[in-house]
DNA sequence: TGTACATCAGTGAACGCGCGTTCACTGATGTAC
DNA sequence: TGTACATCAGTGAACGCGCGTTCACTGATGTAC
């Protein structure tokens, strides 16, 4: 039953992606093995064909999400804050409340990713470090380091709001710390592109 | 083997606190209440004298651990800025980093929260509600619902960067990540205290 | 106050279950001649 | 191009293990008389 080197890596990106919808909905520690490869339509003993362990499965679909969370909010340098307003808007949805596998790794994974494995938490930490670079362009005539720290506080304003809204059970409560917390940043933004024009 | 009403009290206390240290440790999906019990001295039969099930011991962990929270944010009206800029500092210090079991209930176990049972959430909730009306007496001369709105922008600052902070691996990123947005929330307390004096 | 008895905190073994991982095996693929 | 063989993706059963929970039992406590 060997596969073609293609098929091979066809397999191994789609145990990936099914790991990371798995983890970001259910948790890392509360979804097995098993149940990634059976959502794959595989046994659970192919599995170490493609990794070593559960571990360097967690590192690798927190990886292959969290490029795509970088991809998203980088924007040109010149694309104006619309765009920004825009990738505001879809960060901190209503529709990343609830049964989230899309949006953010760092908020699904939060509390888990802290306890992982040092290479996991590697992986991680250079995400975010990617994450705060781009989100330091979204400063429009500011130089680093405040630019960057600006970043920091504008990601961890977004982490936290993300991660409280998802905790409340108010739907209402859950939906106006987005809404505040969106707005807030909104209005610095547009307040930093006032003072640049 | 019956023990006395106070004894039983004293002893489902210690269940109690022992589950709040090991569920922020180690997250409450990876602790097992024989484990828990075991910290007490005691065997994993007794527990289900004290407790229904492990989520109503989350759930109660987290209500106990947050009480003590939102009591340590509660300053007095009157108490000047500094009692505040030392809460901060105590919530964002780097002694919370790393081996944390003390801290903050959000923080330690965030996004398993997210996805723990009804009343388990129903239990965070409230807290989050009590900590974000206790924040909102931190803003001097600002009236509801702008100070409430203020709070809530805080409390997801800081609960965002206390989980970036953990996740993150190179300390020194880790102290930077505290230390940009403690900053950043004391200069804008300030930047009000002087507004209104 | 003294006695008889019901209560119930805690024990320790057992329950069914799912976990991550291993392993002998299968058979299509890729390669060497 | 055709044949022989090594490779290796995937199977499915098994491994030891720890989980949350149950249960018959023990014996000190609290209560009723």
């Amino acid at each position: 039953m060997k596969k073609s080197k293609a098929e091979t890596a066809v397999t191994r990106t789609r145990i990936i992606e099914a790991a990371a919808q798995a983890f970001m909905r259910n948790g890392i520690e509360a979804t097995g093995v098993a149940e990634i490869m059976a959502t794959v339509g595989l046994t659970a003993g192919g599995f170490y064909r493609h990794f070593d362990s559960k571990e360097q499965l967690v590192a690798e679909a927190y990886a292959a999400r969290m490029d795509i969370r970088v991809a998203s909010a980088e924007v040109g340098q010149d694309e104006g804050y619309q765009k920004v307003l825009e990738h505001l808007e879809n960060v901190l949805s209503v529709a990343n409340l609830g049964d989230i596998f899309t949006g953010c790794p760092i908020v699904a994974m939060g509390s888990e990713l802290a306890r992982a494995s040092d290479e996991t938490r590697h992986v991680a930490s250079g995400g975010i470090q990617d994450l705060v670079e781009v989100l330091a362009k979204w400063n429009p005539g500011e130089k680093p380091p405040f630019a960057e720290e600006d970043a920091i506080c504008t990601l961890s304003s977004m982490v936290g709001a993300a991660t409280l809204s998802r905790i409340v059970d108010d739907p209402e409560l859950s939906t106006h710390i987005l809404d505040v917390v969106k707005k807030r940043l909104a209005d610095s933004l547009r307040a930093k592109i006032g003072a640049c024009a």
